[in-house]
DNA sequence: CGTGTAAGGAATTCTGACACG
DNA sequence: CGTGTAAGGAATTCTGACACG
């Protein structure tokens, strides 16, 4: 019980501040689904950390000229990317314990 | 820059959920000096996840009975004692590099 | 497309005070 | 001492829309 990173819990207005950008903004990156706040019984947004951090890249991405399109595709990419090197880690950490065992099996002493 | 565990972000309507005390338990607390919130410029306070932890802590005490003035007497004493240990542990530090000099000097291969 | 802004309303928070046990 | 509550007010946030480039 300690992703702080990840628990909702701060209010558009300090994330304002802590990002640099407008409420204006971070409410239309939402609209684009490059952040994902929980509401609360409100009806008010709430945000994590990483949601602040994933905001500030954000905020480069879009000073550098990019769409929020094209942020969301890039994000998607790299997603997919990730997955594939967890699976190749994966598979080669069974590849790696196979070998222990075939070597085990070849030694003398047993 | 990665204490998010004490950046104080979190709003007191959000503290009440995530300790399940009262807003009024929670400012009350606060007179009490057994936490110390921050405030926005519209002068709403603002709470961390250290802060977060505290009132849970402080929840218990009070469920077992204990008195605000006793709680904040025995924080200071715990305070006061890992100030304590710090110290001795700096000093052993010291000791044990002094004592690797003195066995070095002793040394034939110098 | 990305962002500002005025509009009307709802939810949140604040303080100081009175009440109770 | 610790906490609930009603009171009045201020600050925050929400949505949908119009504007601009």
């Amino acid at each position: 019980m300690v992703p702080y990173m990840k628990r909702k819990v701060i209010p558009i207005g300090t994330v304002s501040e802590l990002t640099g950008l407008t409420v204006r903004q971070i409410r239309y990156y939402e609209e684009r689904k490059l952040v994902t706040p929980e509401r609360t019984t409100g009806n008010t947004r709430k945000y994590s950390f990483e949601d602040v951090e994933a905001l500030v890249e954000i905020a480069n991405k879009m000073e550098d000229g990019m769409q929020t399109t094209e942020i969301l595709k890039m994000r998607k990419k790299e997603t997919r990317e990730r997955e594939v090197d967890q699976k190749k880690i994966r598979e080669e950490l069974i590849k790696g314990q196979l070998n222990v065992q075939f070597h085990r099996n070849q030694l003398p002493f047993k």
